[in-house]
DNA sequence: CGAGTGATTGACTGGTGTCAAACCCTGTGG
DNA sequence: CCACAGGGTTTGACACCAGTCAATCACTCG
């Protein structure tokens, strides 16, 4: 699919867009880029003047502490702006990587920003996309802080199913997520031993299985009552299940 | 001070406003409110048609787990936007109270988008302002995730002390912050009695002390190197220290 | 077939949550 | 002026979760 279509149809999960708007969007200059596995798309210090949106595959935002040590914050599919703050904070505070092999589009920031505004609207829609990825951001808090290990597994199962799910990327009950079990540790603030004991009680509960790349639910119910999740924070326009 | 003189100096501390936009802001209604101890300014679920701006005392936003349990998300004061993204995102994902007594002000959203699309200047100012916000929760989803217990308590006071630096609440290296032990274990993800202990190490580490509601920070930094505090993730224009 | 990466499991131990009690301080009322 | 209540703080005892370390297993790739 074209880059403007993959931005058109995710802004309008959640915003109303004018002809105007999408012609606005339809006239950037997407300048794609394909990552390798694991590949930095942006390291935390940089200074971008384009800000990408996903195509295909994962990517990831995670910062990088004093010690090596990974904290990921967030992952990222198509639709998604990954960088969209360096839009308006000039310095990375985090970077972004590929989770799998991905394919990104990049669009100057002085062409966002002319759009933008011409289009207040669009701005509003961009804006609204930002301020979602905050709300992912607070539930990443309250999940990492406040829930048990395994509720906190099977929140980001739920959230990460529930987004793919909204863009299609969901067959069979199935989507594939290439992390490993040692990023899913550097996301959920636990020990990798911790990880796969969490996974195999998790899977021992019939609602959910994460093996060799693929996320398979099969109680999606009981996966919402085990993760304590409910997907108002997501801002989604669109009701699924 | 008048509430739009707070907005606008809060806002130059990361943003350039020309007269216009300045003027923009002299003329938003703004409708004050007294807030108690602990009383809710907004409640999860909520759909809020205006936004506030802090004008004196501090407010924090939280999750109320199904538990009851509380996640504090994040503290503001003065010149804050605890819920600028209402704006955009319709419904409440989180509730915003007051830390002691404070004093806010309201805009009405219509007033603030009208401005904005009038002056898409402001609009980038606000919205960097937001884009803060969510820096300031991505370092707390690393700050609660992979630090240590005492890193994790030294960063949150060295944030909160170089944000109300940076706006002159700082008299004699001391804050008032009036918080109870159970609400800093509520935002650092700690029992009440961890938050205790921890609190007896930092004190003997002669960096920082905190007690009956007031920090007192005696060796900056020696308490950014226990936090491993770096400010760069507030994107502010000017250098303090 | 060997090397290498990731997954899995076990043993061990320290940290942290839970529970409970004591303490301190302040404000209130007899 | 003192007694008391109540909220917040401090400390101790204890159990257990989860991190660390290490060994083994499974699988892919050269």
């Amino acid at each position: 699919m074209e880059a403007d279509k993959i931005v058109v149809n995710k802004l309008k999960e959640h915003s109303r867009l004018s002809a105007d708007d999408i012609a606005e969007v339809r006239n950037f200059s997407f300048a794609q880029r394909e990552l390798a596995d694991h590949e930095d798309l942006i390291r935390q210090g940089d200074e971008p003047n384009l800000s990408v949106v996903v195509m295909s595959g994962w990517v990831a935002r995670y910062h990088l502490l004093s010690g090596g040590q990974r904290q990921y914050l967030s992952f990222h599919m198509p639709g998604d702006w990954p960088d969209a703050q360096a839009l308006f904070l000039d310095r990375m505070d985090h970077a972004v990587c590929a989770i799998g092999p991905a394919l990104v589009a990049g669009v100057p920031h002085k062409e966002l920003t002319r759009a933008i505004s011409r289009r207040p609207a669009l701005g509003f829609a961009i804006w609204r996309e930002t301020l979602i990825d905050a709300a992912i951001f607070r539930e990443a808090i309250t999940n990492n802080s406040a829930r048990s290990k395994p509720a906190r597994m099977a929140h980001l199962f739920c959230e990460l199913f529930y987004r793919a799910r909204a863009l299609g990327l969901v067959r069979d009950e199935q989507l594939r997520l290439p992390v490993s079990l040692v990023q899913l540790g550097e996301a959920l603030g636990m020990a990798i031993a911790t990880v796969n004991r969490t996974l195999v009680e998790l899977r021992a509960s019939r609602a959910v299985d994460f093996r060799s790349g693929m996320l398979t639910i099969s109680n999606w119910q009981r996966l919402c009552a085990i993760g304590e999740f409910d997907p108002g924070f997501l801002h989604l326009n669109r009701q699924l299940r």
